[in-house]
DNA sequence: TAAGATTTGTTCGTATGTATC
DNA sequence: GGATACATACGAACAAATCTT
């Protein structure tokens, strides 16, 4: 009998996937914060007793999931680093790319959380964030000129959102929606979404962003709520003219 | 005047780095498939004029996002890989480390998306899957003697939720709730989570699971959203008995 | 069962690049 | 500019896994 028997089903891990893991553990043991550093290559040679190679694809594995940086030079050497929101995105952006999501799908989701965040951001910004939002509110005042002008404008208006997202307090919250803009951003610009301008709809959006930042600059969540949830409700619309279109790409980082 | 002074915020891209992200496009180009083959090593060598070490952290990076497996032998080599929803979800997780999220983060999370995903699942589930949820709801009948035992129910009640995700057509919804699902089962699992048990609000939360099972069966959209809704205000009253809890681990795969 | 073929896995020695002092 | 301390990259050799005969 051989109880040590591995499951086919799961592959032998490889040695530099078990180190990266045995360095993660080390990280969170000793409970590492941003920028601490980690053991120079030749000391993880001598740790974890293997050769120079295993380390570097260990390190690899960890600087690709945003977990380490790497810098050459003396005082160089691999650091803990944050995870940043936009590898996050893109590693995610990564697991939809198998995943027929459909505008439709997104759409539900944003109309679910727009209008959450909205509220919540009521009476929580000051000053300059509020004259931020509105200055990225204002672009564009005159309605689209071309199919190259509205795809401009649809992209400053997913701007817009992606800003609000940012400020929210909640980071899951956040970042689910900014994950959204992000998706709806490239979906824009790689592909021709939106293909037929519609002013009216337009105009209205527009007048929505203003409404919602000077519900926010009032400190009025519950008209934020109701102008965010308006402004969704006619932003799908706007889609279901839209066939039900496939996300399809690797993002690029 | 040198041109290509690269700027120093931005490392420069190390070699295996830069392999990785040409043979990404390799693939995207071709619309490679799931399981579909990539060049050997060797052939990788030759490809981009790289040493062998070199391809080897490429595949390495690829690997980590999920994007290839690979298998020695003959007939072995790498293939295009779905990510997982596992591996994204801690990925996704490893981010969520450094963002010091609260429950009462999630719970706002949840308030929004449960209920929607539970009249979007109304009349579309055939048999088993009602059965399979039925079952779920129906274990631990008895309340719980021990705090041990709480624990054991309420990582239960989780897993009900995660399996109603995996259930859901919006993959994006789905995921989301399903991680957040993770998240508190983790959380259950590794700290002491609800410590003190309460048996009323237990009792509450499973009458809630049978009755959503009771309107998916009906398909009465209104109903299961309407049940999910209270359902979810009862278990944030549940966590507001419990001081602001940070998450503060890296999750392991 | 065993041998051979194929492909990835791992090591080591050496050389080069890069940033700091 | 030179010395130093790191990571980066290469190439050759050997080990291990796995499929075929």
């Amino acid at each position: 009998m051989d109880g040590s028997r591995r499951d086919p089903d799961r592959p032998r891990r490889s040695r530099p996937v078990r180190v990266a893991e045995e360095i993660k553990q080390w990280v969170v043991e000793r409970d590492l914060k941003r920028g601490a550093k980690l053991p120079s290559e030749s000391e993880m040679i001598g740790l974890f007793q293997v050769s120079k190679g295993t380390v570097r694809e260990a390190m690899r594995i960890l600087e690709a999931q945003g977990l380490i940086v790497t810098r050459t030079g003396p005082g160089g050497g691999s650091f803990v680093g944050e995870v940043s929101a936009e590898r996050a995105r893109s590693l995610l952006a990564n697991y939809f790319y198998f995943q027929d999501l459909s505008l439709a799908d997104i759409y539900q989701m944003r109309r679910a959380l727009e209008p959450e965040l909205a509220a919540s951001l009521a009476g929580q910004l000051d000053k300059a964030q509020l004259d931020e939002l509105q200055a990225l509110a204002e672009r564009h005042p005159q309605p689209a000129q071309s199919p190259e002008e509205e795809k401009q404008q649809h992209v400053a208006s997913l701007e817009f959102h992606a800003r609000l997202s940012e400020l929210a307090d909640n980071r899951l919250l956040g970042f689910v929606i900014g994950f959204m803009a992000r998706i709806l951003t490239d979906l824009t610009v790689y592909r021709r979404l939106y293909e037929p301008p519609n002013v009216e709809l337009w105009q209205r959006g527009r007048r929505h962003q203003l409404d919602l930042v000077a519900a926010l600059r009032d400190g009025d969540a519950v008209r934020a709520r109701a102008v965010m949830a308006s402004h969704m409700a006619g932003a799908e619309a706007m889609m279901a003219a839209q066939e039900a279109q496939i996300m399809r790409q690797f993002m690029a980082e």
